[in-house]
Parts: structure tokens; C-alpha cells; sequence
RNA sequence: GCCUCGGUAGUCUAGACCGGACAAGGAUAGCGGCCUUUCGAGCCGCGGACCCGGGUUCAAAUCCCGGCCGAGGCACCA
């Protein structure tokens, strides 16, 4: 079958399946991009987990194992689990909130979890397997420093500890657990191979000790000192939970390695593992740390400032979650990382956002202009110009008096106020009427600008590059919260709250 | 130092496993035009890439070897 050429193969079909032949001259239609097939995968029968440490909300970057874990498990109709890693209170110290946001997070993006887990309610899951190891002579405690052991890693040599009998094993293991040791003074090793050609791979830590007075536990209330390493963790709850394929970064690809010696040794059947490459944000930090860190030195207003790449920031800004999406499968399951550009998911976006958002004139640095002779006039405009269904929405001048962008204007130039009239710039904030219609304004290419009324709303828009107090028309009010709206001739907004006057917050999604 | 994985236009991606209609397709960004009461959308056109060097082959983006560059692991983090 594998010989058989691509006609044949379609020759083949044809003969099977006569209505689905693929029409030659059907246009052809813009293909969403889709995943490529999950090895091994079968239909119903795949289980996928998305697995992360709460201790920060989610971002673009961990966006690329969640969608595709999500995805997957959807376009092959099996299950989907959300599993919080928070077995480390000293270095990552869960966040109690975070849980929360993630959970908002995936909900935003349109997921649904069929099984939440929590491994820090389930200790006791990793003190079994590792009771069951040792007793199999595959783990044993290890008592040498970090730093010693560390050493004797790189000469590929062995610690005192590797040859302990099981009995002796045992009872160390269970002093740890009920906190004989302080922090740095245990760890339970796998014992693997002190010359594997892998240094990352030589006895690899299974769990180890934290102090609970120093690093308690936000969600523990009984003192724990033993907790698991990331290697025991995954591998017990991929295992228990049935998971059957592990889409995660390629800085996974030595765990899967340490994790393989686990299921062996535990007669386990392991998951398939597919690891993608990482994702950068143009111009931005993405990795938690760095956040932290500018977070605390108050760099940024909090987890959704919208300078940052969390999914609560692009959330705020107005992006649609399907944009994010789309870029994630775009960019798929491939090894490679890959450098997002700004403009690409802003085109993804806006694909989204154009069709539905409804436009409002918004004038940035305002100049008031008094146009002679126009006095009184209220104009009606459509809310989408290719959406007569969306309806309008009216603009009144009282007193011939409007403001337009002091960029718009040139003195002695032509101008089109967009529905309403073209003027010529008389300077000193004067104007006067030509008696140039839309047509003929767009045939002359006059320039056509937004304008508000002089009893304009005061709207601030909150930009990645700061914020900016605009003049807005005054049915800008009327938008509920959460809507996006496109300000024409520049760019899409969220409404996200109001000021302490009653007038709209925006935030500025993007061209 | 040891180990692993990548490298197609500015960016993302298809093709690579199974070499041949690939003088490399799509998207985005750029440029030009059309259309249009937005600098939006749409349509048309233009320019832009297989990291380098060897090898195998009638034929290499695709297979092999070497190099260069990039990323990651070598945590009592995940």
C-alpha cells in the first residue's frame, strides 16, 4: 500500500467514496490551517493534560501546550485534564490566586477540562510509588550535599548511598517524609546509570525535603516535608490519569528520558510524548521570572498590563481568543521555536474583530475648529459601514464647533470631516465649508478625518505605550463594557471600565 | 566540559519521514494599482527564502557526513 502512488490512491478513494472526490474547479477555499495527526493516536482513545505550575497566570507561551493539549484531545474526541504542578513551595511557590486565573484563562480561550487535579492534595500517590521503588532496589536515599553530589555526577561515580540495603532505604525515605531531615539533607535518587553518557540523566532526584516553617504550603494545612520532583510527579499522574499523549516544551525532551525509567520500573505503559519549541514575543519578556522581577521593581501595573504577553493583558486589550488559537495551531506541535511577531497576531485578529466591532470617531490631541456657517446639524452613521443591520448612531455640532487632530489639519489644506462636511483650514482654529460632497472628496483624495462635537466625551485609552486622554462623540457611552469598537483611523479597543467621572476606560487592542 | 534538539523571505508556516511537475506554496509585513466617506475590509500586481561545505544519485530543500549559528538540559524548579 505504501507503493502505491498519490493518483492511485485517489483512484482508490473515487471508487470508494464517489461524493467525496474533491472538485478541481470548486474555488478553492481559504483552508484553516490544521493540526497535522498525533502519533499513535486513535479516535476516542486520546487523553491529553495541559500542567502547570500556579504560581503566574498563563501567557502566549504557555499558551502553545495548552491549545495544542486542548486541540488535540478535541479533534480526536478523547479527554482533556488541567493539572496545577504545585509541589514546590520553596523555589515556585504557588500563588493561591493563580489557580483561579488559569482556570479564566483556559475558560477565556474556550476550553473545558474534563478532569481537574491537583497534585498537591495527592502526596501520598508519590510516597507509594516511591516506596514501591525502593523496595524494587530502583531508588535509594541519598544524603550528600548538593554540591557533592553534583561532583561526583560529573565524574560519573557513585555515592556512598547508591548501595544502601532496601530495608535501610526505607527507613530513610520514611524519616523524610515525617521530617527527620531539614531541607538539602535528603533526597530520594532513581538509581539510573552513574555513567549514562547524559549527565542529566545519572540518578536523577525523584523528591526531596522542604521545611515547612520556612516554606509552608498555601493549600497544605498539615506540616509536609517531603515533596516530589517533577519527573516522579508527571510520570505517577500521567500514569494514574490514563494520559496517553504529553504535548510540552522541548525542554522536556531529558525528562522524558528520567520519566521512561520510572514507567519501566514500575511496569507502566508511557505516553507518547510530542515536545514543541518555545515561543518568543517580540520586544517582550515572557518568562515568569523576568515578569516577577520588573513586576516587583514596578515596571509594570500588574499581570495584565498591556505592555506584557499574558493571556489576561490580551484579554484585557480586547483580543479575541481566537486569534491566539489560530496562531498556536499555525505555529503547531514542530520542534522549532519561533519569535511571534506583533503584526502577525494582530492580522489574525483582526479578522476577528473587524467584522463585529462597532466605529466611533476618537480624536487624539484635539484643536477645536469653528467652522463658519455650519451651526446646527446632527448626522446619522452607520455603526459598521459594511453592517447596515448593526444600525447607527448620531453625532450633533451645536454651534459649528468641532474638534479634529491637530495632525489632520494644514492650514489653507482641504479637509473631509467623515459624514458630515469638507472644509478648508483657515488656521488660527478657523475654518469655512467648500461645497465638496463624500464622492467628490474621495475623487479629489481630500484627506477624510474623524471629528467629535464640542461637548465631546473625555475617554482615556490605555496603549502599551502609555495613556492617552482623546475626545470621543458622545454615544461612545452607550458600548456596554467588554465591547470592542474600532476608533476610526486608528485602531481596536476594549471598553474596560470607568473613571472616577463616569467616562469610558479604554484599552487599545491594535491597528 | 557532557548531552539533546533545531536552522525555508523581516516574521510565521507548507514541502522533508516516503528524493523527481519545487526555477519552493500560503500568511503577514513592504511596495504599486483598483475599490472605498477609516490609515479598515476586499481585489489585482511586484519584490523577497531552502545556513555553509562536501558526499550519494540521472535527480537533493528533502538522504549521509562535517562545519557554522541558535535554543534547551546537566536544579534537592516545572
Amino acid at each position: 500500500m505504501n507503493s502505491a502512488s498519490k493518483e492511485e490512491l485517489d483512484a482508490l478513494i473515487a471508487k470508494l467514496a464517489p461524493l467525496r472526490v474533491p472538485q478541481k474547479e470548486k474555488p478553492k477555499e481559504k483552508e484553516e490551517r490544521a493540526l497535522p495527526p498525533l502519533p499513535g493516536a486513535q479516535r476516542g482513545a486520546v487523553v491529553t493534560r495541559f500542567a502547570p505550575n500556579p504560581d503566574a497566570p498563563l501567557h502566549l507561551g504557555n499558551a502553545r501546550a495548552l491549545v495544542l493539549s486542548a486541540e488535540y484531545a478535541r479533534l480526536y474526541e478523547g479527554k482533556f485534564i488541567l493539572r496545577f504542578e504545585d509541589t514546590d513551595p520553596h523555589i515556585k511557590p504557588p500563588l493561591p490566586e493563580a489557580y483561579e486565573w488559569i482556570r479564566q484563562d483556559i475558560t477565556w480561550l474556550g476550553y473545558k477540562w474534563d478532569v481537574e487535579w491537583i497534585q498537591s492534595q495527592h502526596l501520598s500517590n508519590y510516597y507509594d510509588t516511591v516506596r514501591e521503588l525502593i523496595r524494587r532496589g530502583l531508588a535509594y536515599v541519598c544524603t550528600c550535599t548538593a554540591e557533592h553530589f553534583q561532583e561526583l555526577r560529573r565524574k560519573g561515580e557513585a555515592c556512598p548511598h547508591r548501595g544502601q540495603p532496601i530495608s535501610e532505604a526505607l527507613s530513610l525515605f520514611e524519616k523524610m517524609v515525617s521530617g527527620g531531615f531539614d531541607e538539602g539533607q535528603a533526597v530520594v535518587r532513581m538509581r539510573t546509570d552513574m555513567k549514562h553518557q547524559n549527565p542529566a540523566l545519572r540518578d536523577f532526584p525523584l523528591m526531596r525535603v522542604v521545611n515547612p516553617d520556612l516554606h509552608p504550603h498555601p493549600s497544605l494545612k498539615e506540616k509536609t516535608w517531603a515533596f516530589p520532583l517533577y519527573n516522579l510527579s508527571a510520570a505517577v499522574d500521567d500514569h494514574l490519569l490514563g494520559v496517553t499523549h504529553v504535548l510540552r516544551g522541548k525542554e522536556h525532551m531529558t525528562n522524558e528520558q528520567a520519566q521512561s525509567y520510572i514507567y519501566s520500573g514500575m511496569g507502566w505503559k508511557q505516553p507518547i510524548s510530542v515536545e514543541h519549541g518555545r515561543l518568543m514575543l517580540e520586544g517582550i519578556p515572557l518568562s515568569k521570572s523576568q515578569v516577577r522581577k520588573a513586576l516587583a521593581g514596578g515596571l509594570y501595573n500588574g499581570w495584565d498590563d498591556p505592555r506584557l504577553g499574558t493571556l489576561m493583558a490580551l484579554r484585557r486589550r480586547g483580543f479575541s481568543p481566537r486569534a491566539i488559537i489560530d496562531l498556536m495551531i499555525e505555529v503547531g506541535p514542530k520542534p522549532n521555536d519561533a519569535m511571534i511577531s506583533w503584526d502577525n497576531l494582530f492580522a489574525i485578529d483582526r479578522k476577528y474583530l473587524e467584522p463585529v466591532s462597532h466605529r466611533y470617531f476618537v480624536v487624539r490631541d484635539p484643536i477645536k475648529l469653528a467652522v463658519e456657517g455650519l451651526g446646527k446639524k446632527t448626522v446619522s452613521i452607520p455603526l459598521h459601514p459594511d453592517h447596515a443591520e448593526m444600525g447607527s448612531r448620531t453625532v450633533s455640532v451645536e454651534n459649528g464647533e468641532v474638534y479634529v487632530q491637530k495632525e489632520d489639519i494644514e492650514k489653507g489644506k482641504l479637509v473631509r470631516l467623515m459624514d458630515l462636511v469638507t472644509v478648508r483650514y483657515l488656521g488660527d482654529g478657523k475654518a469655512k465649508i467648500e461645497d465638496i460632497g463624500p464622492e467628490q472628496s474621495v475623487s479629489e483624495g481630500i484627506k477624510r478625518v474623524q471629528w467629535v462635537p464640542s461637548f465631546a466625551l473625555e475617554v482615556k485609552v490605555v496603549t502599551p505605550e502609555g495613556i492617552i486622554q482623546c475626545l470621543a462623540e458622545p454615544s461612545l457611552a452607550n458600548e456596554p463594557k467588554d465591547a470592542t469598537v474600532q476608533m476610526v483611523r486608528w485602531g481596536f479597543a476594549r471598553i474596560d471600565s470607568l473613571d472616577e467621572y463616569g467616562n469610558p476606560i479604554l484599552y487599545f487592542a491594535h491597528h
